[in-house]
DNA sequence: GTCTATAAGCAGATAGAC
DNA sequence: GTCTATCTGCTTATAGAC
């Protein structure tokens, strides 16, 4: 998923001659450990790219192990091939999506200027909306199903994260550079706003049309939830 | 569902004897049309309330209409006769939740003064995620999955309802009653947030605890949201 | 209007040849 | 590492007795 995504893994399928000509005759079944090792990644990376497309358009139960394996252009075996249950296979696309979120979230400890930390945050999210949706719309649709398979994530990864920046949220509110939030009204609203340019993709591009998910529309989108955000929390940077 | 939602259908079981004596020999298979058709309100109710549950968990392919059937109490043959499809019955309630989504809609038009319709209508939406988050649970799952059954709901009625708004909303700014914001970005902002309180409930759950989602809790977060709303909007009353 | 039984097909997962 | 065939159970929907 994170070096690999689009490309189909046909290539491997007529791609495994050895390089080394005394081991032609049963290549086809005994390739060297090192492109087996390449197949696997190849395969496995494919194949959560798959899910994770699967998944967010029908969610947990109504996703099929042989939709998956037929998007992924394999046979269902080899899916359980590589993932024993249908829900290691979850389990690692939310995996995977949640280190991106993490990733995103460090931007917001990347200054000390409340204008900066929040807007750089509300562009890294928003960049991650357009840059990933399907990954956002699996984490919808499990948090709407009740997050059975994310407590963990949630309790010892997310609410640790948020409850440092409700600290930092809380200091800059008694240095008076930010208007006195609820904290984590704040974080809800930005990720809510954030997160609804990908998980409502279907219903921005019915009511506001394609233009609006362009390039140019998105950044000007982004832009304006910037501003939006940062007056709803009454932001100022910190005089010099 | 709008007249009946909780009461299990069990009381129809044992309520078959029609009120005139001469009918009673076989009232069990032939009930008054008075009672028949009060049998069949009840019933469709509580089924659509069952299957808004059912589909707010599990999404429209990973609901079945046997786990329906049985958290009303009734055969799946039952279903079946009321509702001749799963998609029929997915529909309802769609357009069921999309009545209540119309209604609180009405309250943007309450006032001229900016301050209170959009307020009020932050307080709408904000009181529609606390009383029905279910419905709309099944509203995101819908768009999150393509909104394939929601295009003519989306196009023909939520489209044109938004473009007046985005004008009205375009007058206050030319008035100065608000800052020069985006309309829509505006009202995707709201929905964001005011729905993001019904549909990630189980994250709110995990992250700020029980005591967020009490009646006092909701109602302090109503009005936090209802600060910074108006904060981002920039709007301001009119003078009188 | 209710409900048992069943049809016809799809689900997740596995066996075992290659 | 690949893939066909298959097991078991669940899916939507219907038939037909009551």
């Amino acid at each position: 998923m994170r070096d690999d995504d689009t490309t189909t893994p046909a290539a491997n399928l007529t791609m495994r001659a050895p390089r080394a000509g005394r081991e032609a005759a049963d290549a086809a079944h005994k390739p060297a450990p090192r492109r087996k090792a390449a197949i696997r990644a190849s395969n496995e990376s494919h194949l959560l790219a798959c899910a994770e497309a699967v998944f967010a358009e029908r969610g947990f139960e109504g996703a099929s192990t042989a939709l998956i394996a037929e998007r992924a252009g394999l046979p269902k075996a080899n899916l359980h091939y590589y993932f024993p249950t249908k829900l290691a296979l979850y389990w690692r696309v939310l995996d995977d999506v949640f280190e991106e979120w993490n990733a995103a979230a460090d931007t917001f400890d990347a200054s000390d200027d409340p204008v900066q930390a929040i807007g750089g945050y509300v562009r890294a999210k928003m960049a991650l909306s357009r840059r990933r949706p399907l990954g956002s719309k699996v984490w919808a649709n499990e948090i709407i199903s009740g997050a059975a398979h994310m407590q963990d994530i949630l309790l010892e990864r997310v609410k640790p994260w948020m409850e440092t920046r409700v600290t930092l949220i809380e200091r800059w509110v008694e240095e008076g550079l930010l208007a006195p939030v609820d904290p984590k009204t704040l974080l809800f609203m930005i990720w809510a706003t954030t997160q609804h340019y990908a998980d409502f993709e279907a219903q921005i591009r019915a009511l506001a049309g394609k233009r609006a998910l362009s390039a140019a529309g998105f950044e000007a989108s982004t832009e304006e939830v910037v501003r939006m955000i940062l007056r709803a929390s009454g932001a100022r940077s910190p005089q010099a």
